[in-house]
DNA sequence: GTCTATACGATGATAGAC
DNA sequence: GTCTATCATCGTATAGAC
């Protein structure tokens, strides 16, 4: 390999411009040329634009969902040897916790928030099916957590309800360069653990409602 | 005028497809040949493919943001006349009850309401611009009722509140095609006055938290 | 195995004839 | 207003150098 790290390179490059201006709106040519790497290195490396776009996400989003795991399984685990069920809270809190903390300022996991919470939303292409894919377990995990940690909840409901949290989540992952949509006086610029238990208030709220 | 429905013509053939495979994934070519009208038509009457974006959006969102508003007006109104404040449920309603009706089966508008969650989530670019400008003065009215409504809350915690539920509901919005992530047993397909009546448990709970 | 140079078809956009 | 012709740029594919 004269080239070990042509790469990293172009996930580094890409992951930062998909980020900015999103997947469409850049092109091959702009990433190999600030990966200073020829052009047909990301076909030959990944295969296709998609392929790469598909390995910026999966570089951070398994470590990301394998914490998020590890802390869901630590929390069922306590609970049942206190035999007592989980609060909603701290379930919700496995999820949404290493999430945000993506967005610490100067990581280099900053760019893959915004990313991510995009991706989320553009139409059905491979990327969303391969998100899915990835995330498919840990949601499982995380609406049967809900559901005994909330038994009086019908399925359906619990299912909507996650369905509204991480919509929420997505749309401050995506929204954290500030756009605001109502020009306030106020601060609008927490600290992520300000932010972290301000979303906790308002989806623990929404999630244990009962009617 | 030769062809007096060409422009609605090529709307109608754009928000289509828009919606259906995304901005990006669109090409002129494909919108015109479906329209059944020239190429360059749509450079002569828009100016560009961003601008004809941009007309889509607003045919659809200036009457759904007057009803919007009609009904929050409304709401204040008679709300003032009781010297009562209003609810927050009430005031959440009349944003979002009109929304989600437009994801009617079998209505014009249902293409549109595709369009307009994933437009929210798509990175800075005219469209957005345009779309905060045309949300600008609902969403400040819309804020100022729910400080009145729930004046216990500090503007900072309103504010994410609020940006919570727009991001619930812009999820919701592009989601209805049911890419469910969460594959159950259970019917997840409810009418859609009752996922109005889902919503809004879920997102009053959140806003009225008192923490 | 890695990388480079180059070419191909399709796209958004535009200028000018009618 | 509408159309044809044309352009730069896009993602992709491939042949061949090292």
């Amino acid at each position: 390999m004269s080239q070990p790290d042509t790469k990293q390179r172009i996930l580094n490059s890409a992951e930062h411009q998909f980020a900015t201006d999103g997947y469409h709106a850049t092109s091959l040519r702009s990433i190999t040329a600030a990966a200073a790497v020829n052009l047909a290195a990301v076909n030959y490396h990944f295969g296709s634009k998609e392929a790469l776009l598909e390995a910026v996400i999966i570089r951070r989003l398994d470590p990301l969902n394998k914490i998020r795991l590890g802390k869901l399984e630590a929390l069922l685990k306590k609970a049942e040897q206190v035999k007592e069920v989980p609060a909603s809270r701290d379930i919700l809190r496995t999820f949404i916790e290493p999430t945000l903390h993506l967005r610490q300022q100067g990581s280099d996991t900053e760019d893959f928030v915004a990313l991510t919470g995009r991706i989320l939303a553009e139409p059905r292409g491979v990327a969303m099916s391969i998100f899915i894919h990835h995330m498919e377990p840990l949601m499982i995990r995380l609406f049967q957590a809900l559901s005994l940690s909330l038994p009086e909840l019908s399925h359906q409901t619990l299912f909507w309800r996650l369905h509204f949290v991480i919509g929420s989540l997505s749309h401050i992952m995506r929204c954290h360069e500030r756009h605001s949509i109502v020009p306030e006086d106020i601060s609008i610029d927490p600290s992520v653990d300000e932010l972290v238990e301000m979303f906790l208030d308002f989806a623990t709220a929404g999630m244990e409602e009962t009617k």
